[in-house]
DNA sequence: CGGAGCGCCTGGAAGC
DNA sequence: TGCTTCCAGGCGCTCC
């Protein structure tokens, strides 16, 4: 499930793979993952131009081109749940859910892989690159410990919705939501606005901590040590007190969480 | 404002 | 065995 940390691993695939190189040929297999363009004019803007830098933003991850010295559009790629990009060589058998690909110098090419389709790419100008950003909070990777109490201030609804609020702060997923707040040990559905200072600043800090692990890994490790290593046990248990994790559903969506370390409060 | 519920999409697993 | 149903969770949408 591509959270913050999966697609800044996909955005390492794009730069090492693609940044700089021309793009000589697009292919697209399947246009059910295109959004807002048809599969001929994505090849006719992009085929001739070259990928630039990359770069990420919470789940989003922009290929920026440019071609002939001026700037070209940019590429948005979003991977819903199983969207990822792989670098191959050009002659390697297509996967059955290869998307698109993007066949670049020197035998390689990028491949978009998804196999349920839930959301895919965009071709951006400026202006809509601009209102896609502007659609997203700060990067939870990079977000200041004052901006973060600032957007958890005032919140209303409950602590786990906020995290994953993208609009609030972009990147944490259902996943790393659960188990941010397992570490900071706070329970899910503990009013986001009514935090003390320290649990703020735990919140904080665990936030950072599990995403700088996360990031190196590539994904939520499912590390014994972690709770995502527990959540798809049926009897699973804390693997800090040993307490039955408990398995529920928090905004629609599954949450998995110890009520020994993360006591319902008050306030929730 | 925010949360519940639905739909999109696919395929593995569980149920009958 | 084979069919149906559920579920995973990304996000957008409507409704309350």
């Amino acid at each position: 499930m591509p959270e913050l940390p999966d697609v800044e691993g996909f955005r390492k695939v794009l730069d090492s793979c693609a940044r700089d190189r021309p793009i000589r040929r697009v292919e697209v297999y399947d246009a059910g993952v295109l959004h807002g363009v048809t599969g001929d004019r994505l090849r006719r803007e992009l085929e001739g131009r070259r990928f630039t830098e990359p770069a990420r933003r919470g789940k989003w991850l922009l290929a920026p081109t440019d071609g002939d010295g001026t700037a070209g559009p940019t590429l948005l790629l979003h991977f819903g749940m199983t969207g990822r990009l792989v670098c191959c060589a050009s002659g390697d058998e297509r996967h059955a859910h290869d998307r698109v690909a993007f066949t670049l110098d020197a035998g390689r090419q990028l491949r978009f892989r998804d196999q349920r389709k839930l959301k895919g790419l965009w071709l951006a100008d400026a202006s809509e690159v601009a209102r896609t950003l502007d659609a997203q909070g700060p990067d939870a990777a990079a977000v200041s410990r004052g901006e973060f109490d600032e957007l958890l201030h005032g919140r209303r609804g409950i602590l786990k919705s906020a995290l994953t609020d993208q609009s609030l702060l972009a990147g944490v997923g259902n996943l790393l939501a659960d188990e941010i707040l397992w570490r900071a040990r706070l329970h899910p559905s503990r009013r986001a606005g009514a935090l003390t200072d320290a649990e703020r600043a735990r919140l904080y800090r665990d936030m950072r901590s599990v995403l700088r692990a996360s990031v190196r890994a590539g994904c939520v490790p499912p590390r014994r040590s972690w709770l995502t290593g527990h959540r798809d046990e049926a009897e699973g248990t804390c693997p800090r007190c040993g307490t039955p994790l408990r398995h529920g559903r928090t905004a629609g969506r599954s949450t998995v969480w110890c009520p020994h370390c993360q006591p319902a409060s008050p306030d929730s």
